[in-house]
RNA sequence: UCCUCGAUAGCUCAAUGGUAGAGCAUUCGGCUGUUAACCGAAGGGUUGUAGGUUCGAGCCCUACUCGGGGAG
């Protein structure tokens, strides 16, 4: 597949991996953790703006949320999803995969695609990797990620095999569709790049055999979905012992959905490059922080005093400025304020995170940082 | 002064004469490619006071205390 990106791995760890990756829209630093904003906005009321004072490297927006409200079509008019957000990075758009398959019992799946039912109005909805790469052409991310089924944590072997050789057949279609689409003239992305996924919950056989088949479509990165739905982080991380030595290493390789601070330290340790979850603002929006120390509930009665900030040397703007018993006052008195600052100062953490598994990688340091970070964040914060 | 209605968890209120509950508040917990400003759990009671009727009273009867409304 022809390609502007390029990513060059620049240190070596074991499995960690520190690199460069190129995009349309600008280099990012990995390890990284994307920033969700999935509805053109992290919720909490946290701009673009906040983004780039906080150190976001890449967006994560989702093509279903988008296509159901406002609409992609109107968004490509609009110039894409980066210039309406004001989003200068890149973005990375998920596939609407695993709405599909999260928030609507009624679906019927098909070779073609999957119908069902819109959790906005309830209208049929009939999605497959065509409409997939169609919706997020028009929003015109960076990249785009392919449509895939997400098996949840308790299906049977039998079931996880005829899904995953079907996700895999879906996989040649994006890659064909989205070839397609970047010719067109009016593209508004003609350097979008597609990222295939990786499934099979957690049978290795299956996921090393899906693996290597779809290495062999020499796609711009490579995702593992469908871990963190149910199984333990345990086999979690036996997957992905299994699974990454099987992608390419020349590529990228994106943990979807993951998750802890814990669980992204093992994940680098084993070759992950990027990863995405909604916990620092979800979390955030319900009180809960993340410090080096281990995680607080600001709700908890024994801040109401405490004048310190969320976390004591953290440089956020939130710790920079505020006290434990200002947000925690916030949340008392239902000030969605509250919520917005939590929200950042844990964007923050994740992001500071991030860059410190980055230094370490750089100075050949990786294990040691990941345990003695592993046993900080055991708290009490 | 009389009439009338009321008094049950911190608050607002439920509860055929038969194991006193709910919502909110409080305390704590959960959330993994966001239907999530969400969800869950726990603590909390001499039913205004004193008597009476009854096998059994938050409920029926009497008196008192406090409060709302009305009359004079």
């Amino acid at each position: 597949m022809d390609s502007s990106a390029s990513y060059k791995v620049i240190k070596k760890n074991g499995m960690a991996k520190r690199a460069h990756f190129a995009t349309a829209h600008g280099t990012v630093e990995t390890p990284l953790f994307m920033n969700v904003a999935t509805a053109g906005a992290i919720k909490g009321g946290i701009s673009s703006a906040d983004l780039e004072e906080i150190g976001t490297q890449v967006a994560l927006c989702n093509t279903y949320h988008m296509h159901v409200r406002t609409g992609d079509e109107t968004v490509r008019e609009l110039g894409g999803i980066r210039r309406l957000m004001d989003w200068k990075g890149p973005v990375l758009t998920d596939s609407g995969g695993f709405q599909v398959f999260s928030l609507s019992k009624l679906r019927n799946i098909k070779e073609e695609g999957v119908t069902f039912r819109s959790h906005v109005d309830g209208a049929l909805i009939f999605m497959g990797p065509e409409e997939s790469m169609r919706i997020q052409s028009n929003l015109g991310s960076t990249i785009a990620m392919a449509f895939d089924e997400c098996p949840n944590s308790m299906s049977e072997y039998g079931y996880v095999k005829e899904s995953v050789a079907r996700t895999e057949r879906w996989l040649i279609r994006c890659r064909d569709e989205m070839k397609r689409l970047k010719e067109m003239p009016d593209t508004v992305n003609r350097d979008q790049l597609l990222f295939g996924i990786n499934q099979g919950a957690v049978f290795n056989d299956i996921r090393m055999d899906n693996a290597d088949r779809i290495s062999e479509l020499d796609l711009d990165g490579y995702a593992v979905g469908g871990l963190a739905v149910g199984e333990t982080a345990e086999q979690m991380y036996d997957v992905l012992d299994h699974v990454v030595p099987h992608l390419p290493e020349n590529k990228p390789v994106y943990l979807m959905g993951v998750g802890t601070p814990e669980n992204i330290l093992e994940a680098v340790y084993r070759g992950v490059d990027f990863f995405d979850c909604v916990y620092p603002c979800r979390n955030g929006r319900h009180g809960h922080v993340y410090t080096f120390k281990g995680k607080i509930n600001i709700h908890n009665a024994r801040f109401t005093k405490d004048m310190s900030p969320l976390e004591e040397g953290c440089d956020c703007p939130v710790c920079r400025r505020y006290s434990r018993a200002y947000i925690r006052h916030l949340f008392v008195a239902r000030e969605m304020l509250g919520m917005r600052l939590c929200a950042l100062h844990n964007l923050y953490f994740y992001n500071r995170l991030m860059s410190e598994i980055r230094k370490a990688i750089e100075e050949d340091r990786y294990e040691s940082f990941m345990k003695e970070t592993l046993e900080g964040l055991k708290g009490p914060a």
